[in-house]
DNA sequence: CAAGTTCTTGATTGGTTCTTGATTTGGGGA
DNA sequence: TCCCCAAATCAAGAACCAATCAAGAACTTG
């Protein structure tokens, strides 16, 4: 089933969009600003965002362009002003493709069917993490730090992907054994320390004092993001 | 360059589509309806048909149909017709992008080049393939190495095909066994190495430190790209 | 059918990574 | 501040992985 992520700042329009989009068989995400879209769209990768551009906080340029560093999600703009302007602008930004308001919702989701088609097919989803001045190329397995390729062990690298893709998020170390072995995991949680420790050589200027990964006492670690 | 094949019954339109792409660095075809526009794409190949619906003749629609048939270029559809249902079977029948008349030329450019670029992405389909001094031609099954032709057996050039149509990702030892006996394969992994082992011999300069082939540790292998 | 290729297999080797248990360091509550 | 438990560290053995080779099986081609 295909996640969708709306984001809006009017209820009502979150609300109707919802609903449609729901009944179409899509699973449906609401984000009130760019400021929470960015949150969700790295907690649950959607395939497709619906994006108003015009939004208090964080509007929907800078949401793009926060967004795209990370992943290329296709992205529809929906605009209330018709200048030409701001269409132009948003498809130069990346946006996949555009409605004016106000628009149908046969309309709607004709584009959405059309977008996320395509985008299926050019499976080009780079899966680039980002963080600080680190870069995780999930597809290619690699990592690199300041501009340099550095060299971790599958463990590391399994280790820095579950942290980098849900940033912020404390794991137990059983979270992280489990990543690392799959649900049958077995073994000692100090084994997660010793990569941690490993990682933490290969990232942080200081282990002493790590920028990226925390250490949150009494449960686990956590990618500062 | 990128050809560009502009298919409108009105003279006057296809003379103002023409000069403008034409002054964008594109080179353009025209066609009066789609009857002559199907013949036109069979021959030239254009990467973007920009397509008018209300023609005499063969109509947009049925243009549509028949040119999917054999290929799949990206089309951008013009309609005079405000009409959301024109709209949305455009874009059903495969159409990538579509705009109301009267239109900007400014932002004519900015969907042509929009679909231009997501098409290039998405494009795997080319057929020569091409990474530092290596060449492979997927029709020909020929691969070139500093302009020589080498002999590669059928399983390499598989293995090396699938390598170069997508550098930089990181395919599991499953992954190429997929490739090689579809996904019925069966049998060891290790049958793998020993292609790679071979290609290795065949196209690196010195196998013990690969230029294109490199491995991945625990993971499987890249191509460098 | 026979000769020549190509593919697969299994064993071996050298190297990397992971895990473990003991020990030291450090955080936080009483 | 002291005490307890959690986290960091270390080194060594175990486990794992990639490269390589040679021989036989399977496939192609004439």
């Amino acid at each position: 089933m295909q996640t969708i992520l709306v984001v809006d700042d009017t209820p009502n329009l979150r609300q109707l969009l919802s609903s449609y989009l729901s009944q179409e068989g899509y699973r449906v995400l609401t984000a009130v600003d760019g400021r929470e879209a960015l949150f969700i769209a790295r907690q649950e990768k959607p395939d497709l965002i619906i994006l108003d551009l015009m939004m208090p906080e964080m509007g929907g340029y800078e949401f793009i362009r926060h967004h795209r560093q990370e992943r290329n999600t296709p992205i529809i703009i929906l605009t209330a002003k018709l200048e030409e302007q701001d269409k132009v602008v948003g498809l130069e930004l990346g946006a996949d493709d555009y409605l004016t308001k106000p628009f149908g919702m046969r309309e709607l989701t004709a584009r959405v069917r059309a977008v996320l088609r395509r985008s299926q097919n050019s499976e080009s989803t780079q899966d680039l993490l980002r963080a600080g001045d680190l870069t995780l190329d999930q597809e290619g397995r690699l990592v690199q730090l300041r501009g340099e390729t550095i060299s971790l062990t599958p463990s590391e690298f399994d280790l820095l992907a579950a942290f980098m893709g849900t940033p912020g998020r404390a794991f137990t170390r059983l979270d992280l054994l489990n990543i690392l072995q799959g649900d049958a995991y077995e073994g000692y949680e100090r084994t997660i320390d010793v990569h941690i420790r490993n990682l933490r050589a290969k990232i942080e200027l200081d282990s002493k004092q790590p920028r990226y990964i925390e250490t949150v006492y009494g449960h686990g670690y956590r990618f500062a993001g």
